[in-house]
DNA sequence: CTGTTAGCGCGTTCAG
DNA sequence: CTGAACGCGCTAACAG
């Protein structure tokens, strides 16, 4: 009742070892008659391979790590770290593989070379990276690593956003604010740009304040943006969680939504459209973080950025 | 440079490979002296263990399925998932593990044993259970299991459930209705059971609907109750997205919360302060995700439910 | 195209 | 308490 072996699966189809390896690994040449043998007598023995022994021989990790680059310990608990971990969770098991999360302080350059030195990670997903931190990946991390994120496989905010900012102008709307994202991101960039342009094109004021995509953060930002802007008539945020914030900062000075200032997210995460039903733009999440996690283990990244949709509420 | 291997250590140490790995995994005996030899070469050689062949020799696997028993296929994209799923990578990240995750159909018997098959599956945690399954798991399997809600590590649903209702019996709701999580789902018994003995005790009437945790269902479940019961004065529900749901249902009947109808959630998901305030209770889903991992991985299971508290806020 | 021979790096008998 | 030898299951390099 014991497990069949390779060694077994080659003796039943009469060949050696490295043949039936080499047949049922699809690497290496095999002729159709061997091929046939081989496949007959794995499926007779119900023959399951052995993905540990088979990394181990390659030299290859069984897990990929999804390091996340953050300034605070509990970016792990952000809804948007947890979603792409259990979208890569299920997207490797088919291969055996496993994924393992980590935070990684904003200077992670020594934490990264540890990475490199771990022979059970067989590729690396980042995030929350910037700039720099990706032109000086460790050697031993080059061709398996992906960035999730500006840089890498990512959601084009620009026309999520973008197409947010033109609806608020082309319902009215010329006093807009933007909550931006951290200054350290590369992913800020974009939305900023976005905004940037926008204003400018349109001649409108620009008025930034600079968020972390927290709820809280969105609090204090509608506070900071009535006290310096009292006349703002829309409040363009980076994350859902930001734009709920920011509702409730605009509920608390008595504000009204969307007569006296419109507000608008960014992610489609599933509750903004529950309650109270916050525009937004969405944000595909699983397939981006699928698509990194297997252009990390050597497919080809994806040339293009995911699109993002505006979704329409009651907000605006 | 070449990465230092058990044997170098031996080597350096002066004694043999075998004497060395005693040493650095704990098992079996040593001397005094041969032990700082080993230890020292080995920090000498700045010597890291390769996970992968450690877990070969010991014929152990390398990754923790995350296995979640539910009908719909969308279930790995529910948030309670990602979170539990996300904790779990962050927790065996130190072992060298990593975490896959799977969807199980209903009757999930033979999938588990092909969970059991498969040697790089070095534990199982179970969500989404009933009662049999548990008693029923492949003999391969046993020991190297741990399940996640009732019968296994779980809040305590029926204690936070149950101060929610309390709170809107004590402040004067008389008619209150549930809407419970399915039928199939053993950690549906907990709340469902809190309701009906408080009801009972307090004389009130029994008002329960069928939901599943979404909000889709949280709408159609307020249409139902006050399509059956009209006189209706709060709706307790056993997850913060049915919660979400049911105000946006009741928003749509013209129905004023907390006014004519109180509502409460479970889950306290971070969201659910943001906006509109939303009453619900704690579910701690990391540590106990985390504590089943590791349970599962063979630490001793918790012997006591997960505290959960009420938060109460705008919607009661 | 195929078999043989070496590993991959470590754990674990079993004599001594 | 220690070392030699073998096993874990599979793949890669090399002749043929």
């Amino acid at each position: 009742m014991t497990r069949p072996d390779l060694a077994e699966v080659a003796r039943r189809a009469g060949v050696s070892a490295a043949t039936a390896s080499r047949v049922l690994s699809g690497r290496g040449p095999a002729s159709t008659a061997s091929r046939d043998a081989v496949r007959r007598a794995a499926a007779e023995l119900g023959y399951v391979p052995h993905p540990v022994a088979r990394r181990l021989a390659r030299g290859a990790g069984t897990r990929i790590l999804f390091a996340v680059r953050d300034r605070r310990a509990g970016i792990l608990h952000d809804p948007y770290v947890a979603r792409a971990a259990a979208a890569m969770a299920a997207a490797v098991d088919p291969d055996g593989l496993g994924v393992s999360l980590r935070r990684l302080p904003l200077a992670a350059t020594t934490a990264l070379e540890a990475v490199a030195a771990d022979r059970s990670v067989a590729a690396v997903v980042l995030a929350g990276h910037d700039r720099g931190l990706l032109d000086h990946l460790p050697a031993g991390l080059r061709g398996r690593t992906a960035a999730i994120g500006a840089g890498g496989t990512d959601v084009d905010s620009a026309a999520g956003i973008g197409a947010l900012l033109r609806h608020l102008h082309d319902t009215g709307r010329r006093r807009i604010a933007l909550v931006s994202g951290p200054r350290w991101l590369a992913a800020s960039g974009a939305p900023l740009r976005a905004y940037t342009e926008l204003t400018r094109a349109a001649g409108l004021p620009s008025r930034v304040v600079t968020g972390d995509f927290t709820a809280e953060r969105g609090r204090a930002a509608a506070a900071t943006v009535l006290r310096r802007w009292p006349d703002t008539d829309a409040i363009a945020t980076v994350s859902d969680a930001t734009a709920l914030g920011v509702l409730q900062g605009l509920a608390a000075a008595g504000i009204r939504v969307p007569q006296d200032v419109a507000v608008t997210g960014f992610d489609d995460i599933p509750l903004a459209s529950a309650y109270p039903g916050l525009s937004t733009a969405t944000h595909p999440v699983e397939p981006i973080a699928q698509a990194a996690a297997r252009a990390a283990l050597g497919a080809p990244a994806p040339r293009r950025l995911f699109p993002s949709r505006p979704v329409l509420r009651a907000t605006t």
